[in-house]
RNA sequence: GGGCGAAUAGCUCAGCCGGGAGAGCACCUGCCUUACAAGCAGGGGGUCACAGGUUCGAACCCUGUUUCGCCCACCA
């Protein structure tokens, strides 16, 4: 603070540095409390729970977009004076968090079996510790207003205790039960998945055609299949009824090759296509979707012929057991070929389902699963949308919504893993099934003591469907239910609207009798630059961290909330973020500005937006600046209250850097220098509009604004830190359209001065002889008292001014909306640059004048536009014309 | 097979209720002008994917086509 005498800024001689910043304002706010919501309160509330980010690992730039657009909203509102509550929290993330422990584990050779699932769990622990610690600074670095009080964990004691709660009652409700059925096995981790975890994907393969030979005849019946292998678990053969070529087949048997098993023939027109293949289908109900249905219609039965490895079992013959799938698959085909079985083999394309955290094809599979029914819970989810209990923003999304839960099936939440909520059932040696709350000591039906709990763990996604209430409390009816359930808004990737959306919405309204949340808000995924997904084998990952450390906090958020209504795809480019950096920049040197002009240790007088007639020395360009900030204030506001982050992010962006500092803060240097009242009310409105332009800017840059708007000399400075001021209110008061008025013309003859500078390339520190032709006594008079503006932002040293005043000899000339200005070329430029300008400018108008004459010589367009239309174009065509007439004017004497 | 989204300047994208095509970056010219060279001033650049239609008027509404991307779906 040496150098403090030198640089009378208050501070704000250095330039600006992000990480120092940063790094002092967040510990500070937590301690002060600023992010604490209350569980009772008369202002308003307003709740996100955060969207829980796994414990795998650290956050990815999706995770912050996610914190950039809650915070935002979390923001504003604070400062709107709601009871704000940002809950934060993490998810146990079952299948993802074990397979990451598993393979690290692997790395030392080690599997979870040799540790056994107590052991192992601990590690998982361990291992959910350190990412959440990590998680847990990232979210800091980032900025996020969250109640760190009230932070959950989806296997924390209170959590656990609804999911089992949850479990239960639906359990006794009929609307959770246990089924044999065919099932989406995961062989890569042994455990069945969902019908979501399952992704298809267009797979090259083959059709074999193999010949089934008829038991007792000659006859042989071509089976088509993209599975050969799993004909050893085959139990019919399924033929069109209707097909004369094999009806006559039906009721017969098949010595089904390579085993010594008669199966029968089916007739089944649901099944069969005739037109498919050879017409004739295997039947294979343990390891097809299609043929269980099939086997189920025949009583077929059911051979399973894989273990949980997805390897052949003791079901198969001898030779062929203990075989990989695929291997099976080649030692059957080569079996057939050899044994004159193998008719044909043809490309063929396949939709094949894989797990989505493993990538290896599913094994439909024969097994006893946990369902959930779906349908009754379904149903007032649909309603609560169709009713607009709740809303999408982007209302495309409801549909989709939609689409899903009129076609939803029921929900298997059993999984073979260890990391997760141990399904609360029981068993004992008679077969009862006890589903209780707390661990039971004897079975329900039998009172058996010898009891066991179900290994399995329930789906991820079981917990995080409660999520919006277990994490206020629920079951327990807390103060904090009450008042924040329903949350307001639901702000989360459009990825996951089957996984958790669509089941939050079920399970709120079974389990609180009302919606989650009022406005779900679906963002889009954020790729690279070139629209690729970020991938560490592409190596195009950007992390936040980085960006944070290069860029800063502010500028990433600033860029991401600016792009957060891309629809689909948010191309991330570094180039952005630095040109966000740059803004932040702007705002720390506008500051300087105006910290260097105020007098020291005094504060101006706070403006009374009721008295401003009344301030001495206040100026049009003073209230054309109050008019402008009132505007931007409204669009802001307006834009927020629309989820429309981008739009108040670049208005205030833009009101900032085009409005403040490029026109204003030159504006109020002449007053400044002048001193005295005008210099006074100068700094007020300074000052004013700078505190106000921090108060837009919070939500989006948190850190920046309240560094500066701390050392800001404010008057009514209303909270001890920006975090909870009040968000800026529009009011017409600031309003002046005869400001606007006159700085247009004042602005519109610095314009045209400057491009006849620029376009002459006249030097800037060469000062000019201006001549402004302007239509009456009022603008001339207006433009005279503009003098020192013009001086100082266009270099005029003379000026001249009069009514339709005569154009100088040898002048470069520019028309605006409200004056012509005419600038004497002798001496200062060559005359063929000003005439090549000239032309150009005229050019442009011809095409302009073309464009408008067309137009208005269609008299339907005259007859049927409205009056107003017709009128602006006339106007523009009028406009137009003069200034084409003084360029060819100007052009003819500069040659003549 | 069904559904959805996108196509606008070299790049990444805005563009509301149909009425003079915009921003950032990049580019060109001139400037270290006492807040800021991470800056200032000036400038160039677009057949709004294509073809029809509605309309006085279409980037915008309707129909179709093409390209790219996504979601859902049990055809062997």
């Amino acid at each position: 603070m040496s150098d403090e005498q030198q640089a009378p800024a208050q501070g704000f001689s250095g330039a600006y540095e992000h990480e120092e910043i940063e790094a002092r304002w967040y510990p500070e706010w937590v301690e002060r409390g600023y992010f604490e919501a209350a569980d009772e309160s008369d202002k308003p509330p307003f709740c996100i729970v955060i969207p829980p980010p796994n414990v795998t690992g650290s956050l990815h730039i999706g995770h912050a977009l996610t914190a950039t657009i809650e915070d935002v909203l979390t923001r504003w509102r604070r400062m709107q004076g709601y009871n704000t509550l940002w809950l934060p929290g993490t998810d146990h993330a079952g299948i993802a968090t074990q397979m990451v422990v598993e393979r690290e584990l692997a790395k030392e050779g080690v599997s979870r079996f040799d540790l056994g699932r107590d052991k192992f769990i601990e590690k998982v622990w361990e291992w959910k510790a350190t990412y959440h610690a990590r998680i847990t600074k990232q979210h800091e670095r980032l900025g996020v207003s969250v109640d760190w009080k009230r932070e959950r964990f989806t296997m924390d004691e209170g959590l656990s205790r609804a999911v089992r709660k949850a479990f239960v009652d639906l359990y006794e409700d009929g609307l959770l039960y246990k089924a044999k059925r065919l099932v989406n096995w995961s062989p890569g981790i042994h455990t069945v998945l969902s019908d979501l975890e399952v992704e298809h994907k267009e797979v090259k393969g083959h059709l074999w055609h193999m010949a089934y030979p008829v038991t007792g005849s000659d006859e042989r019946l071509v089976v088509a299949t993209t599975r050969p292998e799993t004909m050893l678990g085959d139990t019919a053969v399924a033929v069109h009824p209707d097909d004369p070529r094999y009806q006559h087949l039906i009721g017969k048997t098949i010595d089904l090759p390579l085993t010594d098993r008669k199966i029968p023939i089916v007739g089944d027109a649901i099944l069969v296509d005739m037109a498919f293949g050879s017409g004739a289908v295997k039947v294979t109900p343990a390891h097809d979707f299609n043929d269980f249905e099939t086997g189920q219609r025949h009583g077929l039965e059911m051979i399973g012929i894989f273990d949980a490895d997805a390897k052949t079992n003791g079901n198969v013959p001898a030779r062929y057991q203990g075989l990989d799938r695929y291997e099976a698959r080649k030692r059957i085909v080569a079996d057939l070929d050899a044994a004159g079985l193998l008719v044909k083999v043809e490309d063929h394309t396949l939709n094949l389902g894989h797990c989505q955290r493993t990538g290896v094809p599913v094994e439909p599979m024969l097994s006893d699963q946990w369902y959930v029914n779906v349908k009754p819970l379904a149903e007032p989810a649909i309603r609560a949308v169709e009713e607009g209990r709740t809303t999408f923003v982007s209302k495309e999304w409801e549909k989709v919504y939609f689409n899903w839960m009129h076609d939803i099936r029921d929900w298997c939440v059993s999984r073979q893993l260890w990391w997760g909520h141990q399904i609360p059932a029981w068993y004992c040696p008679n077969g009862h099934v006890t589903v209780v709350m707390d661990d039971p000591t004897a079975c329900k039906e039998c009172g058996s003591s010898e009891l066991w709990q179900d290994p399995d763990v329930l789906d991820t996604w079981f917990s995080s469907g409660l999520w919006p209430f277990s994490t206020l409390g629920w079951p327990e009816q807390t103060k904090a239910l009450k008042t924040f359930y329903p949350t307001s808004v639901m702000e989360t990737g459009f990825d996951i609207l089957f996984f958790w959306v669509a089941r939050m919405m079920m399970l709120g309204i079974r389990f609180m009798g009302d919606v989650p949340f009022r406005t779900v808000y679906l963002h889009a995924m954020v790729r690279d630059e070139h629209g690729q997904k970020m991938s560490k084998t592409r190596g195009n990952v950007i992390d936040p961290l980085d960006v944070i450390a290069q860029h800063g906090a502010d500028a990433l958020r600033f860029t991401l909330a600016s792009m957060a209504a891309q629809a689909r795809d948010i191309k991330l480019s570094l180039d952005r973020v630095a040109g966000f950096r740059a803004f932040a920049n702007k705002i720390w040197n506008a500051t300087r500005f105006v910290m260097m002009n105020m007098p020291e240790g005094q504060t101006p007088a706070p403006l009374d937006l009721g008295k401003l007639d009344e301030v001495a020395g206040l100026a049009p360009a003073d209230r054309w600046m109050l008019h402008k900030l009132d505007v931007v204030i409204e669009e802001a506001t307006a834009a927020l209250e629309d989820y429309r982050l981008n739009d108040a992010a670049l208005s205030v962006y833009s009101f900032f850097w085009n409005v403040y500092c490029d026109w204003y803060i030159e504006l109020s240097k002449s007053a400044l220098r002048a001193g005295g009242e005008s210099a006074d009310a100068t700094r007020r409105v300074l000052v004013h509009v700078l505190d106000r332009a921090l108060r837009l800017l919070h939500p989006f840059m948190p850190f920046i604004t309240e560094e500066i708007w701390q050392r800001l000399p404010l008057a009514d400075r209303d909270a001890e830190s920006i975090v909870v001021a009040a968000w800026p209110a529009a009011d017409a008061r600031r309003r002046s359209d005869d400001a606007v008025r006159q700085m247009d013309q004042v602005i519109d003859v610095i314009a045209a001065v400057r491009n006849i500078r620029g376009e002459n390339r006249i030097s800037p520190n060469k000062g000019l002889a201006v001549v402004v032709s302007v239509q009456d006594a009022q603008a001339k008079a207006l433009v005279e008292a503009a003098a020192p503006y013009l001086a100082h932002l266009a270099r005029v040293e003379a000026l001249t001014v009069d009514v339709d005043a005569a154009r100088p000899p040898k002048s470069a000339v520019a028309v605006g909306a409200s004056a012509t200005v005419y600038v004497p070329l002798e001496g200062v430029v060559d005359l063929d640059e000003e005439i090549s300008r000239l032309n150009k400018a005229m050019a442009k108008l011809d095409k302009e004048i073309e464009r408008l004459r067309g137009k208005l010589s269609n008299e339907r367009f005259v007859a049927n536009a409205p009056a107003e239309v017709v009128e602006t174009e006339r106007a523009r065509l009028a406009e137009a014309e003069g200034q084409r007439a003084t360029y060819a004017e100007s052009i003819a004497r500069l040659q003549g």
